[in-house]
DNA sequence: GGCGTTCCTATACTTTGGTATAGGTGGCTA
DNA sequence: TAGCCACCTATACCAAAGTATAGGAACGCC
């Protein structure tokens, strides 16, 4: 019978599952409060088949927890855990080695589904995190740039010149520039590659 | 129990994993060995909770079978089955709505996983394909750039400038401007905005 | 009407980017 | 040894990008 170690800050979710786990697919559980006691537990007994890890949790400091339960049980299968976090973490914590990234808000029997899929060897990765949709109306930093000035960004995010946008927008070079300025600003960054590559990374165009 | 219709054209594919889940997870399982015979399948009974497409085969014409899929049998789970198809495809497939994608060189125990998940309401999609690890060595176009050219389009990446780049890399600010001026050509674009986009594109950094 | 906003244009300017040409070093190889 | 190549530097020039300031046209809003 798999055993697993639920590593969380929070009792009452930590718990929950662990209850979950047992009771309903008959799991070895066992538990801890932050990212070193997971570790001491390990200590004594080597039949950790699988570790979650809470993302936010203390001692965990981000990926780095990740790193070190890696180097250290290098046999076990290691599983983040997180609420809040966006698809770069989880992309990132894939690209470090977890065997999978297990958002809260997935059903308990899915999330049952995506343990087993990692004790059976695959990787486990939520589908919703690997193309996020994006917002219709553009998020945070985007929000308020101007329809033009967006219309320019999507200009820029094919690497073209001023000129060529003025005559694809059909105004005056010197516009451009003025809404290349603007939409600089906004977005805070310095130049034009810098913009395009902001908006790339979250999938505007 | 769940019914599940497996159109591909190549009999032994289909029959053997037809075999698999009816043996071994004990699904009921109809075939067609080809689109149209999936389709006219489906008329007589509508309690075929899962349709898996073999993304090559007769009928199928690409994703068009997909989308005709999902429009007549819009309750119907539809998962693509490939042995060749690469992200790119998958990752076209699952934004049209297909429910999951199963690469051929699945595990037997991996694919009902995956059909399980699909079933439970989730949508598959296997973690390699999410973000395919990039060749170490650099692919076509990027291959014969030298290693400073290499550096300097990683700064590239994060949107520096040359005299940014100069420093970083120890040297003059004229120096990197031949690195660029040398990559661009190399690369055969005509900025260094699209320069950045296109490692980028090719997830070089 | 006055106000604020977006959008467009203009002039003028500085900085950065990109091209061209030339030359020096060191390493590798035929 | 000669030749090629990657690398660095230099000077010079032109094009593109970005800044600053000013102003006009159209719109919705109080």
């Amino acid at each position: 019978m798999p055993c697993i170690l639920i590593a969380d800050d929070h009792d009452l979710v930590r718990d929950t599952i662990a209850a979950y786990l047992e009771t309903a697919e008959g799991f070895t559980v066992l538990t801890a409060s932050n990212f070193d006691a997971a570790l001491d537990n390990m200590k004594g007994l080597e039949a950790v088949d699988m570790l979650i890890l809470d993302y936010n949790m203390p001692g965990m400091n981000g990926l780095d927890g990740l790193e070190r339960a890696r180097k250290t049980h290098p046999a076990t299968k290691v599983v983040l855990m997180s609420g809040v976090a966006n698809k770069d973490v989880a992309n990132a914590a894939m690209a470090q080695g977890a065997d999978g990234f297990i958002p809260k808000r997935l059903a308990a029997k899915s999330m049952v589904n995506a343990i087993k899929f990692v004790l059976a060897g695959e990787r486990y990765f939520p589908f919703d995190f690997a193309e996020p949709k994006q917002a219709e109306t553009p998020t945070g930093q985007f929000a308020d740039l101007s329809e033009r000035e967006m219309q320019t960004l999507e200009q820029l995010c094919i690497g073209l010149s001023n000129k060529e946008i003025a005559r694809n927008l059909g105004v005056q070079e010197v516009t451009v520039k003025l809404h290349v300025k603007n939409l600089l600003a906004k977005l805070n960054v310095s130049n034009r590659t810098q913009a395009a590559l902001l908006a790339k990374e979250n999938h505007l165009f």
